[in-house]
DNA sequence: GCCAACGTTGGC
DNA sequence: GCCAACGTTGGC
């Protein structure tokens, strides 16, 4: 099993539209990197739920993947925002995962901490400018995660 | 609101 | 294939 992280913005779909959902779609990634990490998720793994462009920015909670290699539909959306003219029903471009809510965490494991306790090698989160929005984490480190987090889910 | 860090686009 | 221009992300 594998660990990720990925992020979102709080305003558009955050940890508590998750928990309501129960299991989403993450769709609308249309970075080839952050897609190949998709494309390479297994039913099963963990995934830290990432609060981006808010104050503070942090770990809010935890979610499982339940599906892997979905295809997005949203590539199909001829007038959403994440319609991709070059993708065909036959070849879509874009793959991802559907994810189920695990737990929210009771306080935000910010990211000013996680400055504190990674090196920008551990966890690419910490280093500056880093954009990617799917980002693999190291076993050692989620397990440090999962205790600085006070997460009830650990493995 | 600023701006660093990148990813993408498109002319050549 | 190069690279300048442009657009986006996201912390601060």
């Amino acid at each position: 099993m594998a660990y990720w992280l990925i992020k979102s913005e709080p305003d558009v779909y955050g940890i508590e539209a998750m928990r309501q959902e129960n299991i989403g779609i993450w769709d609308g990634v249309r970075n080839y990197q952050a897609r190949n990490f998709l494309k390479s998720m297994k039913s099963g793994d963990l995934v830290f739920f990432y609060h981006s462009n808010t104050k503070p920015p942090g770990i809010a909670g935890l979610v499982q993947v339940v599906e892997t290699m979905v295809v997005d539909p949203s590539q199909f959306e001829v007038d959403g925002e994440y319609y991709d003219p070059k993708s065909t029903p036959e070849y879509p471009r874009w793959h991802t995962v559907k994810v189920q809510f695990l737990e929210a965490l009771p306080e935000l494991l910010e990211l000013n901490t996680l400055r504190e306790q990674f090196e920008p090698e551990e966890l690419l989160l910490v280093k500056r400018g880093s954009r990617l929005s799917v980002i693999p984490i190291a076993d050692n480190v989620a397990q440090r995660l999962f205790k600085l987090g006070g997460f009830k889910h650990s493995a």
